[in-house]
DNA sequence: TGAATCTATCGAAACGTTTCGATTATGCGC
DNA sequence: GCGCATAATCGAAACGTTTCGATAGATTCA
């Protein structure tokens, strides 16, 4: 692989003449820079990134660590990175932090490869975030509340989407309704049981116990807590699943057994993800804004790593989507 | 930031010492490695990956291009690059290549940033990755029908999916078949119409051409195929849509006009995505093996990587997944 | 004509590692 | 207490850039 070096003695100059003609600088002559493109082009040089980063001491590459790269939303997040981050002549590269370590999140992060990152992974240790952070790497956390210095956040409106939405079921005449939660690492899980629990309440219903029941967001495990659900009775008259994944999977669990939605029992989801739409009834959901949380996280990460220190957390509202399977307790 | 050097310092040896001791080189004695290992912690030191990578003219890094993140079956890919690639211990990291030319493209391929990628994304041009693919910079395509040193090729059988899923369509009885195809750049596309119009040809129907309409994998494009159909009449008895994702606009502006899929007419896609098994109808498709086409990949580009220079191309099976889309003509 | 200014180019240090060959310290047998 | 093998450590070069200060030659001006 030719270097600089060589195309220097090709053209007949000084090494750190080739550097500065390269990048169009006035001070070379534009025969010279004419004869060292040549010899570029002869050679085929290729500069060399690496040596770049470590002189320049950064890389103007960001990562994005995704818990799962499946997940059926992050399409859009990553949509909203990119936009903000090529603007600022920024590479988002993405990487999975399976299991919340992993070479990548090592090489990436600890290795100092990348100028900063956004994460959304609720198994990334909280500690291994605070250290990794700090003045050379900004850390954007979405959905998660670790405070440290150079750690900023980011998070959807999950209580008062959940809160919105358990409205929505009560006021639909629905009371006996069954949450099912995220696993319990998860910060936007908890919030969202929260919101659940504040609409209860502001209505006046009790909360059953039976009725509360701990799912890991997967559509497995909805389809188990429908299971369980069924196995007692009287059934709920409505269920609020954590996310729409589990919705899901309770969505199977209920045509197997021939239980309708709604007008066995009400379900309402959270995300809104695009199969929502497509379900047999279309599920009632809370929409979160991903290609915004995108856009915001990276524009707080532009921010930080221009030098601002303490930036407040945002918090991006979500709304309920009305669809088919919320439907009304007559 | 603290540097190697610092950490010599401070346990007072050579920065030599320094870096063989941290790979637990047995040449260091156990108790100077002790007080490395202090000076480590109390100085918070982290190696700096991209002095090493510039060093060692590696960076265990490899990336996978994808045209748009949001494919829907991407993330299956990508966990079969991950799983073979972390076994080698190289870190899979994925990158966005709107448009086919990017910033990420030239940071990560032309500059030299990976040991190596995979490319599935029809609108990279040809050229340029037959210019920046070399003994250093091994590229796995998928999809795609490059030759070229150090490039390298693994697709699924399109040709014999859609052979296979227009013979089921005929074996129902459907002889009137309308066809929606890929952009014209897509080799995939290509194929999936040449097994349409083998499947046609060995059953003697044949094609007409106002049957034929091109679309561009996106569903927008196949509610849009689907409307010049509707415009026209007679329609056909069935449609082959050649992705999923088209299909799901026509089921969509099928539904808006009250046409009964598949007693009106019948339909299939191609890919096999989640949402095939929600939509009302199911849709019948082909499975592609995505995660397989992941690992098929990785472990290729891990054998260009020690040195295997010629590599046959691979195709993988793939399969007819029958569902209610596609019933029989009465 | 000589000093001053400008233009075009160069040389060398630096970024933070790894590794090779050299050097010093330690233990051993006699 | 000597030479010798072995163990432990060190110094310096190298990876391929960028950039700062220096230099040489050309041009201007009084």
């Amino acid at each position: 692989m030719a270097t600089i070096k060589d195309v220097a003695e090709r053209a007949g100059v000084s090494v750190s003449t080739v550097s500065i003609a390269l990048k169009r600088d006035p001070r070379v002559k534009e025969s010279t820079r004419q004869r060292i493109l040549e010899a570029v082009q002869s050679l085929g040089y290729r500069p060399n990134g690496i040596a770049r980063d470590l002189k320049m001491q950064q890389t103007q590459t960001m990562a994005v660590f995704l818990h799962d790269l499946g997940g059926p939303f992050y399409s859009e997040l990553v949509s909203g990175v990119q936009d903000v981050a090529l603007s600022h002549g920024y590479s988002p590269i993405v990487a999975c932090s399976v299991g919340g370590k992993g070479v990548a999140l090592e090489r990436l992060l600890v290795e100092n490869r990348v100028d900063g990152a956004i994460i959304l992974d609720p198994y990334i240790e909280e500690d291994f975030i605070r250290q990794v952070a700090g003045p050379t790497l900004p850390l954007v956390l979405l959905d998660r509340d670790i405070e440290g210095s150079y750690v900023y956040r980011v998070t959807s409106d999950h209580e008062g989407g959940a809160f919105n939405v358990t409205m929505h079921l009560l006021e639909m005449g629905h009371r006996q309704i069954a949450f099912i939660g995220g696993p319990s690492v998860s910060v936007d899980g908890q919030l969202r049981f929260r919101g659940f629990t504040g609409a209860m309440k502001h209505f006046g219903v009790d909360l059953e116990k039976r009725f509360m029941i701990l799912g890991d967001f997967t559509e497995q495990s909805g389809y188990a807590a429908a299971q369980t659900l069924l196995s007692q009775s009287p059934l709920p008259e409505a269920i609020f699943a954590g996310n729409d994944e589990m919705a899901i999977g309770v969505l199977r669990a209920f045509s197997e057994r021939s239980i309708r939605v709604p007008e066995d029992i009400a379900l309402v989801g959270f995300d809104d993800i695009r199969l929502t739409q497509h379900t047999t009834p279309a599920l009632t959901t809370v929409h979160q804004p991903m290609y915004e949380l995108g856009t915001v996280a990276t524009q707080i990460l532009f921010r930080a790593l221009a030098g601002e220190e303490t930036i407040a957390p945002v918090i991006l509202e979500t709304r309920v989507v009305i669809r088919a399977s919320s439907g009304s307790r007559q």
